[in-house]
DNA sequence: GCGTAATCAGATATTATTGTCTTAATTATA
DNA sequence: TATAATTAAGACAATAATATCTGATTACGC
């Protein structure tokens, strides 16, 4: 089966995606997430963590605690999420998995999967949570 | 960690390339291609039986028997061979995991994703083999 | 202050993927 | 015909990814 990001990066995208929609300065729960975007409240547990660990959440302990951004939306791109859970190999490796694969000794579709790579890496690094939060209208988005 | 293809797609793709690069009507086996490639000998084995089983190759039992195209390598493309292993989810799903983004009700960055993964499948499709071992000219390949 | 509800941390469990082992069946070749 | 080398098949093992459980700590609100 192929994939392109992990099962944990794709519940931390829907999760920091989930935060930009709430107002400004709110705190959400994990409990609150898992029951949104239906997915298993340790394991979301676990991300929420890994993002803040990396600073891209704050979290606040306590009763009435929880998460939310900890930049700006408009601050915080795709790839920096990415880049937080799945880290950036994909920009690197050899599709074919020729483990010795560069620009010097490239494969038979370097060069070609190279440019596709860089137009995914150009839509991650472009992209923001700004505006795709905006482009999420409904609050209700979990079927999406 | 983000993948594109499962290891045993990585290893069919370069696999079928390898057999490409042989001379026609020639058998390889196995334990020729564990070498060459570097890849272990019974997954490779099983992958193989996989990839004979959806027609892509031929196989012959017995002494000096082995594997070869079951196809002239200009009728095998990328794709035959992801779809064979991976199978073809990659082409639908969507990026952030929502399981039900489409077309109808997308989330903030089907669209876009849709070109990209449209760029993907074209590659795949119109990648065959015989180009790709025309682009792959040394025989001791393995280090690619 | 006390109780409640939350994050944090680490251990454990489950499932999927990757890799290995063993045996049987097959076939060229000596 | 006997032997050796190979594919085929299924059971098993190891590893990685996903998911769950438990207890500790923290902080709000009564």
């Amino acid at each position: 089966m192929s994939i392109i990001f992990s099962r944990q990066c794709e519940y931390a995208l829907q999760a920091v995606l989930y935060l930009a929609l709430q107002p400004r300065g709110t705190l959400t729960s994990s409990k609150d997430l898992t029951t949104r975007l239906g997915v298993p409240y340790h394991f979301l547990g676990k991300i929420m963590q890994s993002l803040t660990r990396k600073g891209l959440l704050r979290s606040q302990k306590g009763s009435s605690g929880g998460f939310a951004l900890a930049l700006p939306p408009k601050d915080i791109t795709l790839f920096h999420i990415v880049e937080a859970i799945d880290g950036v190999d994909f920009t690197k490796k050899c599709v074919l998995g020729f483990p010795e694969c560069s620009g010097k000794n490239p494969c038979a579709v370097h060069h070609q999967w190279a440019g596709l790579r860089e137009n995914i890496y150009e839509m991650l690094v472009r992209k923001n949570i700004a505006e795709m939060a905006k482009e999420t209208k409904k609050p209700e988005f979990r079927a999406r």
